[in-house]
DNA sequence: TAACTGTATGTGTTAATGCTCATATGTGTG
DNA sequence: CACACATATGAGCATTAACACATACAGTTA
């Protein structure tokens, strides 16, 4: 037996968590996102990604809760909620850059 | 701007590991892997998946180093070459935990 | 209110991927 | 060698998800 034992619904939600990062585009609008609220007109140019497409990864990423959305005028800002996530992402960046050199 | 900035590269490379992360049945092998070497068999009447399937799911993570194969006999074992990955999906499978609760 | 900017959403198309069936490969044993 | 068991692979099918287009909605200003 392994010491950590995963049950099916950890799984589960561990999995759904891993696929909202696995695609590029989203993952990028994630990670440079970093600490700050922006709004969606920069993130758009920022990535260079349709307004359209945006949108729809921005959608994705604020019903899993993972970004949160606040009006200022006609501007909707996004913003990270927690920090832990981001150490997180950078854990695993680190990881995969030691994997690499063995 | 953010304090940790992310490449296009490193991007990609973070969404590649998510993606084989994404898949509960991939998932649930490598979770349940644990730091043991299993053989195939095994992994096929624990997940309860065909034996193509897990076939199919081995392949993927060993194409990507996550799992290394190790011929004894007649048998194939599967073991996690690296410790480190586990404790990142430890470490995740917390960080959900406790954001629930919020 | 009209016109403009910023953002969201519904629909359809296309590409990717998980899964299964049939089959191949590899390994021990009579 | 023949056979049985363990695992891998190729082809085809079905589902999903990313993206674009058109359009709707919300807020600001004239």
């Amino acid at each position: 037996m392994s010491i950590n034992t995963y049950s099916y619904d950890e799984v589960k939600e561990l999995s759904r968590l891993f696929k909202l990062l696995a695609e590029p585009n989203r993952l990028h609008i994630l990670c440079n996102l970093g600490m700050e609220c922006r709004p969606v007109s920069d993130i758009i140019s920022a990535t260079g990604l349709s307004q359209t497409n945006v949108s729809f990864h921005l959608r994705a990423l604020r019903e899993a809760g993972l970004v949160r959305p606040e009006r200022r005028g006609s501007f909707v800002y996004y913003c990270l909620p927690d920090v832990k996530l981001l150490s997180l992402l950078e854990q695993t960046k680190e990881w995969i850059k030691l994997r690499r050199k063995t």
